[in-house]
DNA sequence: CACGAGACCTGTTCGC
DNA sequence: TGCGAACAGGTCTCGT
């Protein structure tokens, strides 16, 4: 479920919620969801640590504690919820946090592709991470010359977590069709032009996304609305908004990937 | 270096 | 209704 946008609304909603409590006690429900360190050290590091912030790097949802970083990476259906502590666990709850104030901390993940790291050193976890999208130092030109650098196909690049941090495959397409290009097409050989539109697209639809409090599709909810505003995704044999014209779903990189052919026709190859 | 295939998992939806 | 196949918001590793 959670791209950029997703991730960002998942903090800011707990954020105040966090900020200042306690760890109290640790229920790992689900072993592998650790990637480091080992059961035994997780419980003992992080049982009474403080936490102190809440951020964001990417997908990651980065919580600052007194002694050590708790880093949560929710990947395809994982979700971090409040829960009263007397509520019982749900079926998917796979790492719950007791905190002080009466609340507890339940990261669930039907598909247990969610990994959770504690660590002193977030750069081992974060470092191999593109430019965040929506950054200042995230210029146009620093796109061009990042594009200028590969000849890959557009999505697989723009979906590479080294290359641009944060966008998944909903936010792609909108921002490859807003940007009218072909998924398919060869990173280098997009005019500068086309570049800057590319690189508004980007941070456009993310920056709609978090407005509209991310997007929640089938069973995996989680209140958001951009859903029903995407133009491409998902949207198979719809009209596209643009022109009109039916849209196409394809496989790019082994990904699902929606297309209006008319707007975004393929160049170069 | 670029790309495809397969793996990791469970749940929902679609087609027959 | 039943049942298997296809598919899902992500990322890693391996082989060509």
């Amino acid at each position: 479920m959670p791209e950029l946008p997703e991730v960002e609304t998942i903090i800011r909603g707990l954020r105040p919620d966090l900020v200042g409590k306690r760890v109290q006690s640790v229920d790992l429900r689900w072993a592998r969801t650790l990637a480091t360190p080992s059961p035994v050290e997780f419980k003992k590091r992080l049982r009474g640590q403080k936490i102190e912030a809440v951020t964001r790097r990417a997908k990651y949802i980065h919580l600052h504690l007194s002694k050590g970083h708790l880093l949560i990476h929710l990947r395809m259906s994982g979700d971090l919820l409040l829960r009263e502590r007397t509520q019982a666990p749900e079926k998917h709850d796979r790492l719950i946090l007791t905190l002080s104030n009466g609340s507890s901390l339940a990261f669930n993940d039907a598909r247990k592709f969610g990994r959770v790291w504690l660590t002193d050193n977030p750069d081992e976890v974060l470092a191999r991470l593109g430019p965040e999208p929506l950054d200042a130092a995230f210029t146009s030109q620093v796109f061009y010359e990042r594009l200028q650098a590969h000849r890959r196909q557009l999505k697989p690049l723009l979906l590479d977590q080294s290359f641009l941090a944060g966008l998944g495959n909903i936010y792609t397409d909108e921002a490859l069709h807003m940007a009218g290009l072909h998924p398919r097409t060869k990173s280098d050989l997009i005019s500068r032009e086309q570049v800057e539109d590319l690189w508004r697209a980007v941070r456009d639809v993310l920056q709609e996304g978090i407005r509209r409090n991310g997007a929640s599709i089938d069973w995996v909810y989680r209140g958001g609305e951009f859903q029903n505003h995407f133009r491409v995704y998902d949207r198979g044999g719809e009209p596209c908004p643009v022109c009109g014209t039916a849209i196409q779903r394809i496989l790019v990189g082994q990904r699902g990937t929606h297309i209006c052919p008319t707007c975004q026709p393929k160049v170069g190859d």
